[in-house]
DNA sequence: ACACAAGGTTGGATCGTTCCAACCTGGTGA
DNA sequence: TCACCAGGTTGGAACGATCCAACCTTGTGT
């Protein structure tokens, strides 16, 4: 005689008695409506409805050690400008996984062992479903750890050493320097200089590599034209100066990040020089700093990328009601050459950002 | 005889057994410790290390109703200049709530309205424990909505109605300009324009107060020296381009964003005029565009209000032990000043970056 | 007329924890 | 000697869902 609505939440059990039907019907319903009387069906649907009921997670999870949770790492930001493409990473995934009735808890962690020490505790106290791994590098430990316990994974970001075995997405970072080169080279450039990182990084030895091969492609001489050091806008300010002082200076720049693209603007400014159609300076990422300064760079397709890990995901839970392959899967995006005012001369942008053409015109 | 270690997860009952207590007694070590005897405390503290045991958060919702997750929203940025210190609010967050073992779960909303629905599933389904709102503003329906569900909650944004009555943290939007322009009246300027956003936002009015304050403080006439429109690079650059063509010419400018501080320096740009300490250019937010094009801007402690959130948030749940005020509590932080390349003539930066001085030393 | 199968539906047991009332054990005061 | 108390510990019940085996129909074939 308590279950006056409004009393308490509304429990199976509650929407089983409006609907006069048991417990375990209502949650066919729910979890296997192919099991019910259309007729049934649709009276639990509405005791549903008016009981505006909504299941329990904790006690769903108890019984099925389901959580309907992912996780995922929010990164630090080193200096702010590339930091934040995984941020928009992570937004994109959010409404994926939504889609898909689940949602994302983040976490932080310093490094690779307190990323895993972290995973132990979501697992044990979460029972987090599933992990999205970002920024993924050589000799990655974890995914040998959440392979050996069985718990689903996908990486953004393809494992670099090989001779691993999962779900993965990634953006092919080669593909996208390897067509900004070949148009450098259609317009006459021979000269392209690349800025990069040290060797051993997977994802900059693979932007690396796509220049390289263009470059050669075209029938040009690599050597003497790449120059790496640590991502940073001082650093690329360093880099570029060395290769403008050289032998051979570049007559355009194709950058592993915008940072370092920011850095070779600016060792352009110290020589009194712009970039631009004549001196084209390409970054990496399509930060909100490329969009602010009118740097063309290459974009990640982030939102297809969530999107494609949710999915790869989603088949590892066997959420998809036919039980599409369970072996792992991936798939490489293009990245999109976004042309601004710095490079590959497209037609003018019509709102030339700020500094850049501002030293052109000096006056008027 | 099935409880040999490994074979399973452990359990109370596992760790129980290996202590030779109870269950019960076990759950006290852990959840009130004073009720154990200490010899007792430490056999069963020695046997959860030994089995590496961890509670199991689903089966402690389902009875206490507590969840140790806490919700933020993630939310949509605009042109990825000032969206992103959202993305830096949540980070911090995540890691001082992790301190407190709170987990963080992100959503994603489009308005107020989903914004509501979303709290009432995760509410129902998950058992959230508290919300940290972000983005308050005028009329917002949310804080209301979740008071009257007696939902904890912290805003990180002061309450723009007045009659609300609950915790917030905020930063101090009119300390900052107030300072950004006493700053710059000292150095002698007199027309000192404010690039701001339409009446009626809660934040924008309160930055404008802050420099139309201090400019009446220092005897100017802040008339015809204030322009607003949408935030934005082109907004910006347009409202600064008419104060410039106006009957009295701003010789400093104090921006309510940095969107709308780089559209300044771009209508500066277009006057042949180059932003630095004889005509200061002065943003909001320290974004990494800020950072990156050495524009002096007022920086929001996005860390140290990240804590206080947690730390109010922590008072309504009685997670600290000594049982401290209930009562709605807040903090108003003041936003610091960082000096940069366009203003308020500090010592020379040592790394004035990139484009912004290169216009002003065209050779060598 | 009866065994049998298949579609729908049901109630009991269970997941791992905390709440609760009861229990045991010494020590204290009448 | 006994009632009483407080500190420490215990086992049963409950939280809200799903798993599972059994149940009741109804229709079909023999």
């Amino acid at each position: 005689m308590d279950d006056r609505p409004g009393v308490g939440r509304p429990t199976l059990e509650t929407v089983a008695r409006r609907a006069r039907v048991s417990r375990q019907t209502v949650s066919n319903v729910l979890n296997s409506p192919h099991l019910v009387h259309p007729e049934t069906r649709s009276r639990v649907e509405r005791a549903i409805e008016v009981l505006r009921y909504r299941p329990h997670q904790a006690a769903r999870s108890l019984r099925t050690h389901r959580s309907r949770l992912i996780g995922v790492r929010m990164e630090a930001f080193g200096d702010g400008i590339n930091g934040s493409i995984l941020d928009r990473f992570i937004h994109a995934l959010t409404e994926v996984a939504e889609g898909h009735g689940y949602r994302v808890l983040v976490y932080t962690a310093a490094d690779d062992a307190s990323e895993i020490a972290a995973y132990e505790d979501l697992l044990g106290t979460h029972e987090i479903d599933a992990f999205i791994l970002t920024s993924t590098h050589r000799a990655d430990p974890r995914t040998a750890w959440l392979a050996s316990r069985n718990t689903p994974f996908v990486t953004f970001g393809r494992p670099w050493d090989g001779t691993e075995h999962h779900s993965w997405v990634d953006v092919d970072g080669a593909a996208g320097t390897r067509e900004a080169t070949r148009r450098l080279c259609a317009l006459g450039h021979q000269r392209i200089a690349f800025l990069g990182w040290p060797e051993g990084s997977g994802v900059g030895d693979d932007r690396r590599a796509g220049w390289e091969d263009a470059l050669r492609g075209c029938g040009w001489d690599p050597a003497a034209l790449v120059v790496a050091g640590p991502d940073g806008v001082d650093e690329g300010r360093e880099g570029a100066h060395r290769l403008l002082d050289g032998a051979v200076p570049p007559t355009a720049f194709v950058c592993a990040s915008d940072s370092l693209a920011l850095g070779a603007i600016g060792a352009l400014s110290d020589l009194g020089l712009v970039p631009g159609p004549d001196l084209p300076v390409i970054g990496f990422d399509d930060t909100a700093v490329a969009r602010a300064i009118g740097l063309t760079s290459l974009a990640q397709p982030l939102g297809q990328a969530a999107q494609l890990c949710v999915n790869l995901m989603a088949a590892l839970l066997g959420t998809d009601p036919d039980g599409t392959s369970t072996r792992p899967a991936h798939h490489l995006l293009r990245p999109e050459l976004v042309v601004r005012a710095t490079g590959l001369g497209g037609p003018p942008t019509g709102h030339p950002t700020a500094t850049i053409t501002s030293a052109r015109t000096p006056t008027s």
